[in-house]
RNA sequence: GGAGAGAUGGCCGAGUGGUCGAAGGCGCACGCCUGGAAAGUGUGUAAUCGCCAAAAGUGGUUCAUGGGUUCGAAUCCCAUUCUCUCCGCCA
């Protein structure tokens, strides 16, 4: 959510960034600080008659204390108009601040100013490129035969115990996830980050938190009955373990990493990219999360962007990375990295993780401040990204490394398999 | 799931209808004391929204959350959430 501060400030700014997302909020911001004014009117008024009742009340506590009762009940009958005006106020006050709140929460992140302009994927930029793309040959089999052929991931099987979507991993499959997945926190731990289990459900206010809320719940998996939702990734846990929450600066950066399965409807996403591992409903992922002083969160970014680099360059997986466009970067982000590898197999490049900034977008929803070197509390600002998701990097991983002889692993990971070759 | 008890500031804890945003303590910050430290001692110590150009100041709100009773609620009533104890069930 923007800032009413800065909205208030430079509504033309913003109105001018949120363009580059394609967004005309004009009239949204023009209603915004036409409720703001309206706001702050009402509770002018409001405070004055709540002041003048609070004096009353202390002035009838006297003096019935003192015994004059009579004068007392005298007094108690000029209160009661003026309950009635301040009743109302009271109401009309919650319901303008509802209608700005409502406006506020439609409009999206301004992004940083080095977000290209574009409408599609298309429009991304590709700001770095790595490793070489392996020529397979025509033999080349994508992943989810490869799957097949070496009975490790089975997707039918997954449709008759859940649906599509959730796969079942099979022998040197389900290792190689558990081995991807120690081999992702463990670098993690060691570039400073602190492992968390969280958990897999949440409830509507964590959602609101991180900005699923109230947008995109079809996205998410809902457990009626007690009002939970299931996490489409370990950012909503842990990112809202510091909902409410004041930190001192010297707490910075707070470098959190966490495995998590991750769940997701992806409601409307149907046709050739769901093939195989390319789109799941449960997937796994290790996902880093960052809290840093407003003035150091691009330096934190770009560390994020290189520290996922790093991970892929272990895997030998060729890669690029994607400088998303206004049209292509998400509703919370300023700016955001998408980092994609290559699928020989399938000749494509898939999407393995995402590391944005949100600025202080996330933080003021969820109230996560810091007390500045002034002694003020102001907004904290909040990064993310994918360390990394699974099922791409599998994919890639199966295609890029096939011989004749089976799926060669990487070096850097079979300490972690216990294996070299999946036959 | 059943029965009972409870939820107060960063923490502990007092407060059962009236100048209570809240005693006292701990912690923390700053000062004094000290060669330095400890001890001692003094002062300060919540968040949030307004008013004011801003600081100072000042008004409102907040004692789990949401309603209600009352001129007045941390205190009484109702609902919800959570915690603890006992019973039941159980990986």
């Amino acid at each position: 959510m923007l800032e009413i501060n800065v909205i208030k400030e430079k509504p033309q700014e913003i109105i001018q960034r949120l363009a580059i997302k394609n967004i005309d909020a004009t009239a949204t911001i023009n209603k915004i600080l036409e409720l703001d004014a309206q706001r702050r009117e009402t509770q002018k008024k409001l405070d004055d008659y709540l002041s003048e009742l609070n004096q009353i009340n202390k002035e009838i506590g006297i003096l019935f204390k003192t015994g004059k009762t009579a004068q007392a009940n005298e007094l108690k009958e000029k209160t009661a108009q003026t309950k009635i005006q301040s009743k109302e106020l009271d109401a009309f006050l919650a319901s303008t601040i509802s209608q700005m709140n409502d406006l506020l929460v439609q409009l999206p992140n301004t992004p940083h100013s080095s977000v290209p302009k574009g409408k599609t994927a298309e429009d991304n930029e590709v700001v770095y490129q790595e490793g070489n793309i392996p020529d397979l040959g025509k033999e080349a089999l994508p992943h989810w035969d490869l799957a097949t052929k070496y009975d490790i991931i089975d997707f039918e099987l997954g449709v008759k115990i859940t649906g599509a979507g959730f796969p079942v991993y099979k022998g040197k499959g389900a290792r190689l996830q558990r081995a991807l997945i120690n081999f992702f926190l463990d670098n993690a731990l060691q570039a400073g980050y602190r492992e968390i289990q969280p958990p897999l459900m949440v409830n509507e206010d964590s959602g609101y938190g991180t900005g699923q809320l109230p947008d995109k719940e079809g996205q998410m998996y809902f457990a009626g009955l007690d009002k939970l939702y299931l996490i489409p990734t370990a950012e909503v846990p842990v990112t809202n373990i510091y909902r409410n929450t004041i930190l001192k600066v010297s707490d910075f950066p707070v470098k959190n990493v966490a495995y998590s399965s991750c769940f997701r409807r992806e409601a409307g996403s149907y046709g050739k990219d769901v093939r195989g591992l390319n789109r799941l409903h449960q997937f796994d992922k290790v996902e880093i999360v960052q809290i840093q002083h407003p003035e150091k969160s691009y330096q934190t970014l770009e560390e994020m962007r290189e520290y996922v680099a790093s991970l892929l360059q272990k895997l030998e997986l060729p890669f690029r990375t994607l400088k998303l466009c206004g049209g292509d970067i998400s509703f919370t982000s300023a700016l955001t990295y998408d980092m994609e590898v290559y699928s020989a197999a399938q000749q494509k490049w898939l999407e393995v993780s995402s590391v944005s900034n949100f600025e202080s977008f996330q933080a003021n929803r969820m109230k996560l401040r810091f007390k500045d070197e002034n002694g003020k509390t102001q907004l904290c600002h909040t990064l993310n990204g994918s360390a990394l998701a699974l099922p791409r990097i599998v994919a890639a991983l199966l295609e890029n490394n096939q011989i004749p002889r089976g799926i060669r692993i990487p070096k850097a990971l079979v300490d972690y398999t216990g294996f070299e070759l999946i036959d």
